[in-house]
DNA sequence: TTCCAAATTGAAAGCGCTTTGAGCCGGAAT
DNA sequence: ATTCCGGCTCAAAGCGCTTTCAATTTGGAA
């Protein structure tokens, strides 16, 4: 069923079926009901193809995720992002449209998405330093909102990001606070954006405590399981072994454990564990008391808020990038206490 | 830059450039080669509404998730089924198309998919027993694959699946075998297909050894690391704990191991575990020896399989139903060991 | 030289919708 | 009675592509 039989049946004109539909004023009251049964009873639909090329909009948002070829590891962070920007997406009518290409053919999807008109606008995940896909996007004229920021980009662009520097600065004063004085930091790969930022954060709080970081206690890795706990393995074996962990997720929290538990020991008596927590739904953080001490944002929350910022970005062209920083809580859990002294752990 | 645009530069026809760059026979090689070398200077992309307007395909590939209102969970299963699909998708030149919607509103989404002609298939995720939604879209006629199967479907469709029963007996064998009579079931949900079929494999196995099932040691939650630590914790304080769990997800096994390390017990010494694995990108099951005994199948394949079966049907509507029954493998890693006798267990 | 088939190109219709410009009608204003 | 205007409806053009059908040219075969 489309609008011209639609139409036919109803002895009216595509024009008025589609003004009615539409919710056009001119059209009569009466029309209008008729019209709209009339849909409804054939469950009638507008194509949308056919719909985008007689508006130019697409009605679609692009999210391109790329997969590097070393590593092809899928971003656990980005099942819950997109389900918070599935959800605005969905209220508004709008589509959601995902690329899985390959790092090298990165720039070029982002090229054709524009150049076929197949989406309004993308939002760009896991931006890093000096990230070319703002200036790549900002110069072809496709909306945009990057998850994250840009460190040393020189134009304004529009992102909703953590304050990553500031949680980190918080988690290393809290452990400082308990006594730790050598705290390993378990990051995430310092291409990264974020990583960067929470480098930044555990440094700056270890120097206003005029604590010279050891560069033995940092590790950059990809966040998994695997790499949680190899980090923890290798730090544990030096001689002067660290007393607290600061971890980038809860995912190489996890293998940090591990790591601490193969060990005799116990988190919260004789090691403390502070790690980010992105609430992602299926790894909750215990239910009541948190399992790990943790600075917390939910990433489900920033795909809802970068999503509702890019439609309306969409819907007013003329207006200035937009930003939004969000404060993660530091909710403290089982996994900090006191630093039981540097005697204790070199027992083992 | 257009079609006519490109045509108008070039001196040609709209017509003669479109079938030059979508390869016909009938245009000459030359034209062939200043067409070609034109879009290329212009970085030249046919339009996706129009094109799929004229052609009457949509080019997509539509994936709904929907999201119970109570337990808002994201599958995170999903996020590696979607990249193995994602590869294939774009090698073929399709999109992926992502719906999030709420429990209420799938099956409207998946009539209004087809109505708007928006996408030329869909991929239907998490089937449940008698699922509602493989007549809906038998009915309506919009090509699908279930990544799953449904048990109690009556006409035949088109799946890609994991022999979850066959994984699930095998499992259970190994745990038999190594004198484990007790054995807890942490199960996902059992409306779910996939965990009615887990269940009957185990169930199956015990039956085979003679062994009456207990009901105490059967957990049915969403498969999330606290559910697992709860049901380990629950199951542990029976006055007859089991010595073995066998689990349903590598993240509900997380939360049993740390219901175990509470106890000051080990996995592999003194309880066993078995459990499913996905082969998540972020979630190893270590490197070399794996940390959890395991039987194991990638979802990433799946998708990759799902999504090439999708297309082959779309191709040729002709095509009975598919069908792909993926067998586990079951790798013995850290977690499971011969069972060191009630008593010793009996202590705690 | 004539004619036909093959090779190549183009005009135009059509995909299903929106939107512009115009038309029609009845009642209020002149 | 004439003019105007608001309220409502429609014809037709256009969005950017594909595809049918027709036209033109060319190289041989007859």
């Amino acid at each position: 069923m489309n609008l011209k039989e639609l139409a036919t049946e109803l002895g009216l004109s595509p024009t008025t079926v589609s003004r009615a539909l539409n919710g056009y004023p001119e059209v009569n009251e009466d029309t209008r009901q008729r019209v709209s049964a009339a849909a409804l009873r054939h469950n009638y639909r507008p194509n949308t193809r056919a719909k985008g090329l007689a508006t130019g909009r697409a009605m679609a948002i692009g999210h391109v995720i790329s997969m590097t070829s070393q590593h092809e590891m899928m971003n656990p962070v980005f099942a819950d992002f997109i389900a918070g920007a599935g959800e605005v997406y969905s209220r508004a009518g709008y589509e959601m449209m995902l690329s899985v290409v390959r790092d090298e053919d990165e720039a070029q999807t982002y090229r054709d998405l524009k150049a076929r008109g197949t989406v309004d606008g993308v939002i760009v995940h896991a931006p890093r330093a000096n990230d070319p896909r703002i200036g790549l996007l900002t110069g072809i004229g496709l909306p945009f909102v990057v998850h994250g920021r840009s460190t040393g980009a020189r134009a304004p662009y529009s992102w909703v990001d953590v304050n990553n520097r500031r949680a980190f600065v918080r988690a290393t004063a809290l452990l400082l606070d308990l006594g730790h004085a050598r705290i390993g930091l378990v990051n995430g790969l310092e291409y990264m954006d974020f990583a960067i930022r929470r480098r930044n954060g555990y440094l700056e709080a270890l120097s206003a405590r005029a604590i010279t970081p050891d560069p033995a206690l940092r590790r950059s890795e990809e966040m998994t399981e695997g790499s949680g706990y190899r980090a923890a393995c290798d730090m544990l074996a030096l001689a002067d072994p660290p007393t607290a962990f600061l971890v980038a997720s809860l995912i190489s929290a996890i293998g940090v454990r591990r790591a601490v538990e193969d060990r005799g020991l116990k988190l919260g008596r004789d090691l403390s564990l502070v790690t980010h927590d992105d609430e992602l739904s299926y790894l909750g953080n215990g239910e009541g008391t948190p399992i790990f001490t943790a600075t917390r944002s939910s990433v489900r929350e920033a795909g809802r808020l970068s999503a509702a910022m890019l439609l309306d970005l969409i819907a007013d062209p003329t207006m200035a990038p937009q930003t939004r920083l969000l404060e993660a809580d530091l909710v403290v859990g089982q996994s900090t206490g006191a630093n039981p002294g540097a005697k204790h752990l070199l027992r083992q």
